[in-house]
DNA sequence: AAGTAGCGATTGTTCAACAATCCTTCGATT
DNA sequence: AATCGAAGGATTGTTGAACAATCGCTACTT
């Protein structure tokens, strides 16, 4: 989901089945882990155990972290090794300030009525989830909903740029577990989200987003223990 | 300016004036021969050439391509080599997608006013260049403009997203090489949208940027010569 | 002319080595 | 006793060489 369309590769006009490189293959391993908890915010990477372990050689691990450290998962101290990112102080501040702005924008674009069916199929799922009671796919299922938001804009950039920001997040989650309750706020919001948008009033949508946005940074900042203002 | 922030590291506290590693140095040199055209879209990059150039490793060469590859300076064809990114036909709407999003909400924000110094100041900058005819410094200047802009918002990611964009469009400029009178429109828009937001009316210069945006990319597609709508 | 096998070149990856740098531990000094 | 500084060990940064895999091209065959 990070690296979304890294899995077809074009080649001079013909379309190719791509076997992800070895490097490929250790960052998507690490990002998993990552994702799932395996690694938490501060720990460090050690090359030589990171290479013993996937057996491959150091050279690629690094290429592995190269490609980690661009999406910030990871971040580098010269000379004293990577160590996986946390999110601090003024970070969730500026998460939020750039999924305002491509979130937002995204929404008042409008978008394709299968774009809609997306954000539509997201908040159904959500709602399951949340029937369920399980939490985990209550966050996915959000995410799920917000990387729908953001394709309505049918940008590849945009896209990769929405994703990164939510595998950090979803790194953020973990170092600071949240509470069962946590999610279900939103339930609601992402419902009249979605349906205003349907409506055809993706200016009000945007305007929904907008606020919801806000709270939940409040939110997130109240569980990580922000400060106040930057 | 593409990697803003690298220069200054923090260890453990202290700050240390960073030595750009041997990779990283790769990497910019790279970076300021693609900004200046001296590679221009499609050009292949041998590994074993330009490591052989500038006096390093084919390794630390690769490292530097991943870097650039995660800029979206380069395109990696696997097992085929690194190629200077060439924006397509999609990709100029992408890329003013892109700053639609970015640059709207950071103006919309206002900012300190230390930023808005800086706004006019990339504005008298675009009129001093104008005055001496530098169509280099034009650009430049229009770039700074927009750089300061995005600042508003306060967001290190956002300025990092805005700087990556910057690049690619420098590199655009390079294939379609632009007319004396290109950038002469955006002067005018360029002081309009300053006063508007020294006026303390930010909505207003948001909206005017958008609508020069879209003048842009319209302007952009022709040149470019992008067929009808995605 | 069209298809195919082989060749050369380049990339992908590994391995081993060494210098540079950092953290820690230990010891010396005040 | 506390502070400062000097080895020591570990890890990163970088290099160089090697080899398999893959690609594009050429020359050969039919």
């Amino acid at each position: 989901m990070a690296t979304t369309d890294a899995n077809v590769r074009s080649t001079a006009g013909r379309l190719r089945v791509a076997v992800p490189s070895v490097a490929e293959r250790v960052a998507d391993e690490l990002r998993r882990q990552l994702a799932e908890g395996a690694l938490l915010p501060g720990a460090r990477l050690t090359e030589s155990t990171i290479a013993e372990d996937l057996g491959v050689s150091r050279n690629t691990v690094r290429e592995a972290f190269a490609e980690l450290a661009s999406e910030r998962l990871v971040v580098r101290h010269p000379n004293r090794g990577v160590f996986v990112a946390s999110l601090e102080a003024g970070d969730v501040h500026d998460v939020y300030t750039v999924r305002r702005a491509i979130e937002v924008s995204s929404l008042r674009a409008g978008g394709a009525p299968e774009g809609v069916a997306a954000v539509r199929a997201a908040v159904e799922e959500g709602k399951r989830a949340a029937a369920a009671g399980d939490e985990d796919a209550i966050g996915t299922a959000n995410q799920h909903f917000h990387g729908a938001i953001v394709a309505l804009a049918g940008s590849r950039r945009l896209n990769s740029m929405m994703a990164q920001v939510l595998a950090e997040m979803r790194l953020f989650f973990h170092k600071a577990t949240v509470d069962a309750h946590f999610y279900q706020h939103y339930l609601r919001d992402n419902e009249e989200i979605c349906e205003a948008l349907e409506a055809g009033e993706p200016d009000r949508a945007a305007d929904l987003l907008l606020a919801y946005l806000d709270r939940s940074e409040d939110r997130m900042a109240d569980v990580h223990g922000e400060g106040g203002t930057a």
